[in-house]
DNA sequence: GAGGGTAACTGACTAATGTCAGTATAATTA
DNA sequence: TAATTATACTGACATTAGTCAGTTACCCTC
């Protein structure tokens, strides 16, 4: 948990990574993992005729890359900073230690990990059977609740529209097109990158049009 | 891993479950988990209008239920018996017990909720950028390789359908469409709901087609 | 501040896939 | 075995969403 990362933080010292810094690459093994001190990052991997999927989100107090470390398997994604950010390194050893030798450290991260898939089985669901404007209201509710709003609304997260279309699953003009519709509904506002919700229940309504 | 698993089935007892029972339901409360020591079940949760969608498989040795359990959230999905099955019940304290004291079973359970998020991260991109009928080649090999395969090449599970429509993520009739297709083209065969691979290399072709 | 490059946007078109309606076949049960 | 239901299948059609081509706006560097 937070408190538990953070001590392991302060005793390793963070590096400092520069927005669109690849912290570490698909496919590559893991030797330990990273705990963001601050900083927002992607999750993305690979697909079709080389095309990024953003799988999630990592920001201040989340740790990454401790699935393929603890599956034994490669990295199953890269992590690309956002914004400029500062993550620790812990080695293979010190945490498999911590985690053999304190059970309640090993039950938060099978917490952890358990929350993550739960997650995914809802995004797995949703890709599967929800249409794209679902979707991107879906995704937009999701980066409120990662990131947070500022005082007007605004996400306070900048994505590109191609980055958008690689988190919800489609076409970067499908992005643009439902997101200028959003706007003259009056639903969400739009200056440059940044997008203010400003009616959140709609967005709510949209994505959960069938249920 | 399979011996534990077996130490704590012999331990407990098992339960029989028919075909269509339902082990347990999305939404509920976990208080213990099932291992399977016979059996095949899919794991499946509502999307919109009601719509099934199949998360996953579960085979002789898997264990189910855990997912909410450790995180303390409500089942993600329902567990739906195959066939006949014979699974095996373990409280919630005796599991927890046996996380907190043995840590190289803890390691073992992370390994395994590690392993199947990296294939939850494989299944998000192929459903966010694939086309439907890579999306099915996909799906039959998945099939054979929980399931295996006997002497003919029939995959060894049964699924309807519209089975087959809620993994892929698409609608009944388009399965049916395709599986004709690849049928026609000589890469399976069909007698009922029986499927047999025939042409193992031209599914694995067609499923990495921009690769 | 001009120029070059990237990202955002728009419109026309096409292809993929879902929907609907109806028939045939298999499975189940009275 | 006949009746009944459920599943598999087929064809026509509508709709969604992706592709392509081109324009405009923004951003960064020189």
């Amino acid at each position: 948990d937070a408190s538990q990362t953070e001590e392991l933080s302060n005793q390793k010292g963070c590096n400092y990574y520069k927005k669109g810094q690849t912290v570490f690459f698909e496919g590559n093994n893991s030797h330990g993992i990273y705990c963001v001190h601050k900083g927002k990052l992607k999750l993305h991997k690979l697909g079709t005729e080389g095309k990024e999927q953003i799988i999630r989100f990592a920001k201040d107090g989340d740790i990454l890359g401790y699935r393929a470390l603890l599956s034994g398997e490669s990295f199953a994604a890269s992590a690309t900073v956002l914004e400029d950010s500062s993550l620790c390194y812990i080695p293979k050893d010190s945490l498999i230690k911590l985690i053999t030798e304190d059970p309640s450290f090993s039950m938060k991260v099978l917490e952890l990990t358990c929350k993550v898939m739960g997650r995914a089985a809802d995004t797995i669901t949703n890709l599967a059977q929800k249409p794209v404007r679902e979707r991107l209201a879906e995704v937009l509710l999701m980066l409120k609740e990662v990131f947070g709003l500022d005082e007007e609304g605004t996400i306070l997260v900048q994505l590109s529209r191609e980055e958008l279309a690689n988190i919800v699953g489609t076409a970067t003009e499908s992005v643009i097109r439902l997101l200028s519709e959003l706007k003259k509904e009056g639903t969400i506002e739009l200056k440059g990158k940044k997008i203010a919700i400003k009616n959140e229940q709609e967005l709510i309504h949209i994505c959960n049009l069938y249920e």
